[in-house]
DNA sequence: CGGGTTCTCAGGGTTTACCCGTATGGCTAT
DNA sequence: ATAGCCATACGGGTAAACCCTGAGAACCCG
C-alpha cells in the first residue's frame, strides 16, 4: 500500500457536507486537503494552482456542474483521478460522468467508510463505485457508446447552465471573459440544436436533463 | 443570553453531513449532542429517550420524513424546537413543517453561520429563517392561512405560467386578449413579489411551486 | 360612500435578446 | 497540403423585453 501522502481538492457547495469530509479525510495521516471550493469555476482554479492528486466532486455545482467541471479538469489535468460524489443515483448520470473521465461515484447516502474506500482506491488509480451503483452498470457503460440526443458542446453546455442559473448575457460574458456576442453565439447554437424558441424552454430543458436543479 | 447547554438531536440520512454539523456544533460550548439518527423512526425514539431541547432534521428521511416526524415529535414533546435543515428550498415545504410545528428553516446551501445562528435563535425558542427563505414567506404563514402559495393574483400567475410555458409577451398578449403592456405589468408584478431577476429564475420558481412540470 | 385591490393600458427611455453575417484556429478525411 | 467541417469568437441592426411613471375602470368591503 502506497502511504504517500494524497492531495485531495474538494468541490461542494454546501459548507457543512465539505465540513464533513475535511474532517473525515484528517481522520487520514496520508490524505491532504489542498484546496476547496463551493462552485465548479473555482474548483477549477483551485484545481490549476494546487495540482491535486484526488477531486471529491459534488454533481450539482454552481456555475460549472459536476459533469462539465469533470471534463475540464481531464482535458487540463489528465493524471487527475475524479470522484463523484453526489445523492443522485440516477443511472445515466453515473455513465454520464464516467463518458467524462471520472474514475469514482459514491453517494452521500452510502456510509463513511465508502468515501474512504473510494479515495483510497483512486490513490492507488483503481476505480471506485459505491454498492448501490451496479456492476452492471460498468459493463454496460464498457460495452455501449450510444450518448443519446443531440450533443451540446462543452461552451454551450456552460452558457445553458449559466442562463439557466438565471444568469444575463452580460453576466455570463463576464464569468466567462468572452463577449456578450459570443455568449449570444452559443445561447443560438444551443437552442437551434435543441429546437427550442424561448428562454423559458431552454431553463426547463436543463432542469429535465440534471444540467441544473429547479 | 442564556448561556445553559442545550442538548440536540441530530437526524440526517447522509453521514457526512452529519458529521460536519456534529464538528460544527462542537465548537459551542453551550451545545451538546445528545443523539443522532438516520432515519426518522429512529430519530422518533432517540427524542423519546434522551428528551433534547432542540432538533435539526433533515426533510428527506427515510422511513419518516422530516415532515410527519415533525408532527410526532411536536405531540409527543411540545417544548421541543424544530429546526429543518435541508436542501430543497421549494416554498410549500416550508409553509408545511412551519405549519407542523418546526421553527426554524436553514438550507444545507446557506453558510454554516446560519446553522449556528438558527440554533441560537431556537435555543431562546425564537423563530429562524435563512436568507433565502423570503421574508414575505413569513408574513404570508403567520397573516394569512390561505394553503395557495402565492400572493400573485389570478391574471399574474396566468401570464407567469405562460411565461414559464415558453411563450413571449406578444403571444400572452394575444392568448389573454390583452396588450403587450398588460403583460409586462403582470410579469414585472409578479416578478416584483417573488423577488426575481431573470426569466430564467421565473421559470425555475414556476417548476418549484407545480405551476408547470418541467 | 371612501378606500383598497386588481386589471387594464400608455409613453418613453434603457437594456437585453435575437438574427444576419464574418473570421480564425483546430481537426480530419481525401 | 488542402479543402472542409466545426467550435469558438465578434459586429451591426432590429425586435423584444425591461424600467418607471401615471392613470382610468371595475370590484369588494367595512
Amino acid at each position: 500500500m502506497s502511504s504517500q501522502t494524497r492531495r485531495v481538492l474538494l468541490a461542494d457547495d454546501h459548507d457543512v457536507v465539505r465540513r464533513g469530509v475535511r474532517t473525515l479525510l484528517q481522520t487520514r495521516q496520508n490524505l491532504l486537503i489542498v484546496g476547496e471550493a463551493d462552485n465548479g469555476r473555482d474548483a477549477l482554479q483551485e484545481a490549476r494552482s494546487t495540482r491535486p492528486d484526488i477531486a471529491i466532486l459534488d454533481y450539482s455545482l454552481p456555475e460549472l456542474n459536476g459533469l462539465d467541471l469533470t471534463l475540464s479538469l481531464k482535458r487540463e489535468l489528465p493524471r487527475l483521478e475524479i470522484l463523484i460524489y453526489t445523492m443522485h443515483d440516477r443511472e445515466e448520470l453515473v455513465l454520464e460522468v464516467l463518458r467524462a473521465g471520472a474514475r469514482g461515484y459514491v453517494l452521500k447516502s452510502d456510509t463513511e467508510r465508502h468515501l474512504l474506500a473510494a479515495v483510497d482506491a483512486l490513490s492507488i488509480h483503481r476505480p471506485y463505485f459505491s454498492g448501490v451503483i451496479s456492476e452492471t452498470l460498468l459493463e454496460r457503460f464498457l460495452g455501449s457508446s450510444s450518448p443519446g440526443q443531440a450533443t451540446l458542446t462543452h461552451r454551450e453546455r456552460e452558457v445553458v447552465q449559466l442562463i439557466a442559473e438565471g444568469r444575463i448575457n452580460k453576466e455570463i460574458g463576464h464569468i466567462l471573459d468572452i463577449s456578450v456576442k459570443t455568449v449570444e453565439t452559443h445561447r443560438a447554437a444551443a437552442m437551434h440544436k435543441l429546437k427550442l424558441r424561448t428562454t423559458a424552454e431552454l431553463v426547463r430543458y436543463a432542469v429535465r436533463n440534471n444540467i441544473i436543479e429547479a
